[in-house]
DNA sequence: CGAATGGGTTCAGTGAACGAACCGACAGTG
DNA sequence: CACTGTCGGTTCGTTCACTGAACCCATTCG
């Protein structure tokens, strides 16, 4: 971990996964790429971080497997970062945090998380509140909820205001002109 | 969040909730306070953390309602920290945390959790493998491993290497000579 | 009396985060 | 060909949180 020290003298899993995402930023870069995040660009203005963070982030999670840089286009030579297994495996700790959030520390329903086999709610515990199975990662579609804002100014905040399947790379829009 | 800035332009729950306990040593405070350490100086010798850092966290957790701050003996005056129920409501990010540390982050098997009732061992979803109830914190039992330090210096350490139900207050051993 | 304990506060030094500026490669426009 | 814009960064000065050590006060033990 960055700040000064890391917490060596700790023995507990707790730590070892803090030490790896338990930066400023990094956890929020990691549900952005689960949210289907993949571009520098897309990263800097919806997380609204300072460029030198961002690719200190970047470059760490790529080192530690969460994340794998890609090339995508070879003229210009285009870069995206897309996550890997070591880092979907993360959306059950980020699922909890987001469950704690909104009865915790907001209240707000700004989103919500479906099983997109049935529509049901994903629960406290990560299972299907109508078929109960234990929904993986790839099969949770995120819906905007009534408290979110409906009209943001950057492209990526308008693409995550709509329902999304996570995993799936983000459509950002105007990045391409040729679309 | 303490860190120059918050996480203001978030509109995420996660972001929410890592305002209130994304900074460094937080999580590991209210994970030691669901362990059932309660002291000031219980802290201080098993978490290594500063003491100015310390006080201003568990502070902030008092104020926001994560810890409760009590008196246990007048003379001299002294304080424990108990954790709420808006405390106890962080164990499922805790113990996903957990979880992906000791699968993606050192892959030794510090500690593990056990169903109380059953002895059955806590799964990834925070459910009983053996009975397959959706096992609350009072009912979670925590086991040392194999890979743990067997002997450490610090009574805290002592007494956590010891088989324990989360929640129930930490015995210390020479804390209070009359006992 | 002197030493130890519990629960802090204060302070100087360091290192990370911040924001703004800069940069290089390329693409499209006039 | 020059101009402008985009993408993915790096560099740099300032600010601010973390760190470790020292200090403090009330009380209690020997």
């Amino acid at each position: 971990m960055a700040l000064g020290k890391d917490y060596a003298s700790q023995e507990c899993s707790i730590a070892r996964a803090l030490e790896v995402v338990g930066e400023r930023w990094t956890l929020l870069v990691v549900r952005d790429a689960i949210y289907g995040v993949r571009r520098y660009n897309d990263f800097l203005v919806h997380l609204g971080i300072p460029r030198a963070v961002l690719s200190d982030r970047l470059r760490t999670l790529t080192e530690q497997g969460i994340l794998e840089k890609r090339r995508y286009q070879e003229t210009p030579p285009r870069d995206e970062y897309v996550v890997t297994e070591r880092g979907t495996a993360l959306w059950p700790a980020l699922r909890a945090l987001s469950q704690w959030g909104r009865e915790h520390a907001d209240a707000g329903r700004l989103r919500s998380f479906r099983h997109a086999d049935c529509g049901g709610e994903v629960g406290p515990y990560g299972t299907c509140a109508d078929c109960g199975t234990a929904v993986p990662v790839a099969d949770v579609v995120m819906v905007p909820g009534p408290e979110l804002d409906t009209s943001p100014q950057d492209p990526v905040s308008r693409a995550l205001s709509r329902p999304k399947r996570l995993l799936e790379p983000l459509e950002t829009g105007p990045a391409r002109l040729a679309d």
